[in-house]
DNA sequence: CTGTTAGCGCTTTCAA
DNA sequence: TTGAAAGCGCTAACAG
């Protein structure tokens, strides 16, 4: 089935079939309805490489991402999907398992199967090979999470956030304040949420938080729960994303606290499960969806300019601090409240400040 | 950078070059060294939609899952590109969002990019327009999770699972056993799972359970809750997937119920966030990322020897029950003990009630 | 408005 | 063991 047998059938040129399907406006009406109608019962579909050999453009857009098993990066992908299937375009994702080496060989394997653009998270976004490699190859890229002001980013302010988390935190009566991170060398996120959290302790004048490092993911829990037990523990836990958040709900259960009456809990990302929980995690919520269609948006409007998108029009999306049973006031203050509404039936998220 | 550049550096022909890369074995020592060195100095990389027009053959499978934002999917994806990565395809994956017409029309768009085979989980597999369409293309293709006699599946048995789920709640002392299910007509799964719930029951001579059918996600908290307040509630639930599951956990914290204590819930899917909750959530464990796995190594397999998969192929994975806190002895037993071992801690953990 | 034609980059006979 | 040449299906000048 090629524009050829549809050319025959309708009895016209191929040339006039290409036109049908690209520039109608180049055809005339009843040929134009003729060729459709053919095409249509023949069952004809264009085939996409001839295409693609032809006019140097693979309408299929490259995706690399640490991890689909993180929801908030499962849900940047389905926003990912949702936009580029409405835009014409095919994605192909592969995953990097935070590994720079892995990172690289994606972009290889994109660069082969000749994508016509890229999004893609990164460990760190300053000096990193795979956009080196992506600027050479003269690819387009978007980055989404990553935030660096040389680059094109669609990100969420992550400092701004942690400080203002901290801020919160500090009004709720907490004064032992500890940040909890994956390995802070392999994320220049994590990194910017830490110096948030410290920068805010500091304007406050309150000493440098505790900073704890878990970096095997399987025994995070444990350690958490040991350091939980100590007993100059914090009252409060700032995590870096939802799914250390959700371990350290679980440390304070092993450890026998109770979260928030003994120790209060916030993470960071905003994944959907958070509010499925009991109690609801408090966090800071990325529009992961959203960061992942204005990656696609942006990147599908350069390439139809024929231009790379610029880091001068790099996205900051707003974030939004959610409320939720894990976090509330310092128990030396005596009154335990959560920090602002308390369990509720009908569970909107609700936009703090 | 084509093929002919490196030819020309290399003082060879253009079908030297392509044999070097594709059928090294018919190429002299020296000039495959020679090809090899060049194309790798001048960094060429083969075009693949030329190779695909030649060949007619695309190197990309699709992919059709209902939903990213469910992680048993999204773990399943992630098998599916591990896989499909280290045998050389890369794979375009495209959400249905559980309706019908949507699974259609990504079909459609999975012809057009031609691709070489297809992994698919539809709503039902018995009677689907999609698959009918598939099997018109000549498309090869695999079910993943779907299962049913006439199809090539890789699947878990979910009655069989269900069945034993019951028979374990039966031995726990349960007696009033309800399951909890999304829209049932829209997933032969979800059917399947209740067939086995059913069976067991009936199997112990007891009258038929309850079936909770809580069609719209967002407000199905607030329906499970509602039904946890009646007087003759349940004391256990067996719910058709981990997602509803959380849920009704959920629910049974808005309930003013303690699980297990009161209630016992058992989920289906063994999606991993439920080993950090507490409780810790009960479930069957599929092994998603086999799945995945195992699809596309039987489609690749079948590829290259130039067949489709068949239905009497069909790869039924082993489940696994895995215990966990949210289960235990029915209350009217009095004893309140976890449905197996205590949550795998040296320093035993204790649910903070 | 429509047709003719020259490739896009590669694989694969067929000859040498 | 190598090379020449014929397309794979489509788009985009260019002519008419």
């Amino acid at each position: 089935m090629t524009i050829e047998h549809v050319a025959r059938q309708a009895g016209v040129s191929i040339a006039t079939v290409s036109r049908a399907f690209n520039t109608p406006q180049l055809v005339a009406r009843d040929t134009l309805e003729r060729v459709q109608r053919t095409a249509r019962a023949l069952g004809f579909i264009p085939n996409a490489s001839a295409r693609t050999l032809r006019t140097q453009r693979s309408h299929i857009l490259g995706v690399v991402m640490p991890t689909l098993l993180n929801p908030v990066f499962a849900e940047c992908l389905d926003g990912i999907a949702a936009e580029a299937q409405s835009q014409g375009y095919a994605i192909v994702p592969l995953v990097s398992d935070y590994q720079v080496g892995r990172e690289e060989s994606a972009i290889d394997r994109l660069v082969a199967h000749g994508v016509d653009g890229v999004i893609l998270t990164v460990a760190t976004a300053a000096r990193s090979r795979s956009l080196a490699r992506l600027r050479r190859e003269g690819l387009p890229y978007v980055l989404a999470y990553n935030r660096q002001p040389r680059q094109p980013c669609v990100s969420v302010d992550g400092e701004a956030a942690c400080a203002e988390v901290v801020d919160a935190l500090l009004a709720l009566g907490h004064r032992r304040i500890a940040m909890v991170v994956g390995t802070l060398a392999a994320s220049d996120r994590a990194q910017q949420r830490h110096r948030g959290f410290q920068r805010a302790l500091a304007r406050a004048g309150i000493p440098p938080g505790e900073l704890i490092e878990v970096p095997f993911l399987e025994s995070a829990t444990q350690t958490i729960a040991q350091r939980l037990r100590g007993r100059d523990r914090p009252s409060a836990l700032v995590c870096s994303n939802d799914l250390l958040a959700l371990r350290c709900l679980r440390a304070a259960a092993l450890a026998g606290l109770s979260v928030p009456g003994d120790l209060s809990v916030i993470g960071f990302d905003g994944i959907a499960l958070g509010e499925e929980l009991s109690p609801s995690l408090a966090t800071v919520v990325q529009p992961s969806r959203e960061i992942g269609r204005a990656c696609v948006a942006w990147l599908v409007r350069s390439l139809r300019e024929g231009s790379a998108p610029r880091a001068e029009d790099s996205a900051s999306l707003p974030y939004v601090i959610r409320a939720g049973e894990s976090c509330a006031v310092s128990p030396v203050h005596g009154v335990r409240r959560p920090m602002r509404r308390p369990p509720s039936s009908r569970n909107h998220p609700r936009r703090t400040r």
